[in-house]
DNA sequence: AGAATAGAGAACAAAGGGAGAACAAATCAA
DNA sequence: TTGATTTGTTCTCCCTTTGTTCTCTATTCT
């Protein structure tokens, strides 16, 4: 959908000016700010702009458009951070979003993350290389996943889930597999694509 | 279909502009900067360019004309076929097009291949991998690059460029590294860039 | 001369953008 | 709870911008 230039105008001081709302801004303080004197002329391009999806309306609610998905439409799907065997997930102070080819993408939500460390050097995944990652609480057997274990320590490994343990499988020989119980091990998404940048 | 003259100008002036405008510009705008003063004259420009595939109308609406040919621009880049070491690259019938993120890309005109074969795969380069190539006839030493042996093969290898021959180096211990006159290869681009899908 | 190219200008329909009144649902004040 | 107020929605009416279609004229090329 095509915005025209006035619903582009209103839509770019949305989004710029999100965060200099306390609240969602009423219609009122819109039209003032947007040098408009009627509500009935800025409800028609509000309406335009759900209708092109960049905003969504809170229903039934009062001071009610809010940004429709601002990060996954039009900025990617977010980076959060680095990841190392054995260690908690080093997160951004915030997200930045990273433009990930939708061939890679399904309909879950994902993230993406930097793989620190050589544990899974076998199976191609080097020190460096960004990962991306569905976000899912459960796996099928072998898939590669992002594990949390003891609610501290977040790892990339090859998964076994068999009955009464869960064994993670590093991909490289100076590594050992490591054995948990399955209340130890929570998974947090399984691995769906994986970039690399040589520069 | 072949344009006239002012049509080609006119055209050329869109072309190189595009970026200048905010937004599509109108038929006024478009005849104040083309030194036009009827909008009558410029709509028979348009639509001959119309006619000739260069530029898209976009209908029903106002300040609607667009450059033709989304493809590249919007698409991303170029996805051209396969490369397996020691044969032609396998061409496919018309280049689709791959949204790669911008941090793999520079500036200069790259493409995407799809690598068959474990030759690289010490370097956690898979069979099936996508690999971004930025087009390029030289290479530094040590560099990954497509490499095109006696105007036949097309092999993605380490190269080695020493006075006298080059040496093109696998990644795999079970493969033996090759050496070339300095005329005999040639180089097509070099690797700045992996995708890879798990799915 | 005739055809193709280029432009001017008038007239027109549709889209864009806005004003304001009237209404109903949500929210707030007492 | 009740009434007043705010807020989102719907509607009708208006003007401007914009693309389109004409007709008419000037220039260039064969």
């Amino acid at each position: 959908m095509k915005l025209t230039r006035r619903q582009q105008e209103i839509y770019e001081y949305l989004r710029d000016n999100a965060d200099a709302f306390d609240h969602p801004p009423s219609y009122d303080e819109l039209c003032r700010v947007l040098g408009l004197s009627s509500r009935g002329s800025l409800h028609k391009h509000i309406q335009a702009l759900i209708q092109a999806g960049v905003v969504e309306p809170m229903d039934g609610m009062h001071r009610g458009i809010r940004l429709a998905e601002p990060g996954p439409a039009e900025e990617g799907i977010p980076f959060l951070g680095t990841i190392a065997a054995g260690r908690p997930i080093e997160a951004l102070p915030q997200p930045e979003y990273m433009q990930v080819p939708p061939e890679l993408l399904g309909n879950r939500p994902s993230y993406v993350l930097r793989v620190r460390g050589d544990s899974m050097i076998e199976e191609g995944i080097l020190d460096g290389d960004y990962v991306v990652i569905e976000q899912r609480d459960s796996a099928a057997n072998h898939e590669i996943v992002v594990a949390l274990i003891g609610n501290e320590e977040a790892t990339l490994k090859r998964i076994e889930q068999q009955p009464g343990k869960v064994i993670l499988h590093p991909a490289n020989a100076a590594m050992s597999p490591m054995v948990y119980a399955p209340g130890e091990v929570k998974i947090q998404g399984v691995l769906v694509g994986l970039l690399r940048s040589y520069r």
